[in-house]
DNA sequence: CTCCAAACGAAAGTTTACTGTCACTTCGCG
DNA sequence: CGCGAAGTGACAGTAAACTTTCGTTTGGAG
C-alpha cells in the first residue's frame, strides 16, 4: 500500500546500472587525468556514453563530483581507518593511518580538487572521517607519545601539508611527513 | 645606424603605460577576489578597458599572469630577501624570511595558483628566490642552528606547506609553520 | 598647429562546454 | 514472446569566454 508521493524505490534497470559504474569510474580517471575542471562531455566521452545520459543521472558536475567523493570515501578511507583503529600500538596506529591517508589522497588531487572547489566535503562526510581520527590522536595522547595539543583537525591539515608536498615530487612526500611527524611527537623533555 | 634588424624600442605612449599598469593592478586583484580562472574580459572591465586593449598588450592568459608574477617577485618577494640578508642572526633571518614568504603568499593565493597553472615559474624566476634562500640557509648550517640534511629546495616545500594550513583558517599558518621550524631546528642531542 | 602612428573601444566571429528535446532502442515483467 | 516503461544517443539551442577586425580617437613629435 504505497502511497503515490512513497513510491517504491525501483532498482535501476542493469544498462543503466552498467552506466552509472561507468560513469563514476570514467569521472574519478578524468579528473585525474585532466583535472579538476574536466569537462562533464569528456567524462561521458571516456564513459562512453552520450551526455545526456550523464546528465540524467546526475544532477550537473556537483552532483556528480559527490558521488565520486562519496564513493571513494567509502571505498578508501573508511576501511583504513578500520584497519587502523585494530591496531595495537598507538604510535603505529596513527602514524599507519596518516601514510594510508597521505599516499591515497595523493592519487587523488583531481578528486579533492574538485570535491573542495564545488563544496562536497560536507560537515556530515567530514565528521565520517575525523571521529575516527580523533580516537586515534586521543589514545596516543593518553598513551603520551603524542604531543597534547593537538587537535583532530590538526590531522587533516597535516595530511593536506604532506599531500602539497607531492606536487613538486609524488616521491618524497614520506620524507616531509616525517619530518611532521617529528613535530608531533610528545616532546621527550 | 639601428638596422631594420634592430628597431629603437619606443616608450609606450602615456595612455598606453596607463593602461598597462591598470591592467597588472586590476588582474591581482581579480585573481584574488575570482580565482585563478577568473575570464580575462573581467579583468579588463576591472581595469576599465577595453577587451581588445587587454589583448594588444598581453598575448594571452599566460603572458598576463607571467607579467603579474614578475611584478610581485621583484615589489614583494626580493625586497624580502634583500632585508633578510642583512639580519644578523642566523637563525632569525631564516625564519624571518620564511614568516614573510608565508604571509605574502598567503594573501596571493589567487595569483600564485594561476601561476603553477600556466606554467609561469620558470626556472630562471626560481632560482633568483632559490639562490638567497639557499644562502640563508647553508648560513644557518654554518652556525649550527639548522639540521644539515635541508636543502634550499625544502624551504620551498615549507613555504607551501605552511600556506595550505591557511586555507582552512587564515590566522592559524603561525602554528603550523611554528611545527615546520621545529622540525628544521638542529637537533639538541 | 598639424599630422600620423599608436592606441583605443565597439562589435562581431569563434570556440567550448552546458543543458534540454525527442524519436528510437532495450530491458524485463507477465 | 509481446508490450510498456525506462533508458539511450543524436542533435540543437544557449551561455560564456576567447580572440580578431575595423573605424575612430588621441598622444606627442616636428
Amino acid at each position: 500500500m504505497s502511497a503515490p508521493s512513497d513510491p517504491v524505490i525501483r532498482p535501476l534497470r542493469a544498462d543503466a546500472a552498467r552506466n552509472h559504474a561507468a560513469i563514476l569510474a570514467a569521472a574519478r580517471a578524468a579528473l585525474e587525468a585532466d583535472g579538476p575542471d574536466v569537462a562533464l562531455e569528456e567524462v561521458a566521452r571516456r564513459a562512453g556514453v552520450a551526455p545526456s545520459t550523464l546528465y540524467r543521472r546526475f544532477a550537473g558536475r556537483d552532483d556528480l563530483v559527490t558521488a565520486v567523493l562519496e564513493d571513494y570515501v567509502a571505498e578508501s578511507v573508511e576501511p583504513l581507518l578500520a584497519r587502523a583503529a585494530a591496531v595495537e600500538d598507538p604510535w603505529a596506529a596513527l602514524t599507519g593511518v596518516l601514510e594510508g591517508l597521505v599516499d591515497g589522497v595523493t592519487r587523488h588531487r583531481g578528486l579533492l580538487a574538485a570535491a573542495k572547489a564545488v563544496g562536497a566535503f560536507t560537515p556530515e562526510l567530514a565528521d565520517r572521517t575525523l571521529a575516527p581520527l580523533g580516537d586515534l590522536l586521543r589514545r596516543g595522547q593518553a598513551a603520551g607519545v603524542v604531543r597534547g595539543d593537538l587537535e583532530p583537525e590538526d590531522l587533516f591539515v597535516v595530511v593536506q601539508m604532506a599531500v602539497v608536498t607531492a606536487e613538486r615530487d609524488a616521491r618524497r612526500w614520506p620524507r616531509y611527513l616525517n619530518l611532521l611527524l617529528d613535530g608531533m611527537a610528545a616532546r621527550p623533555g
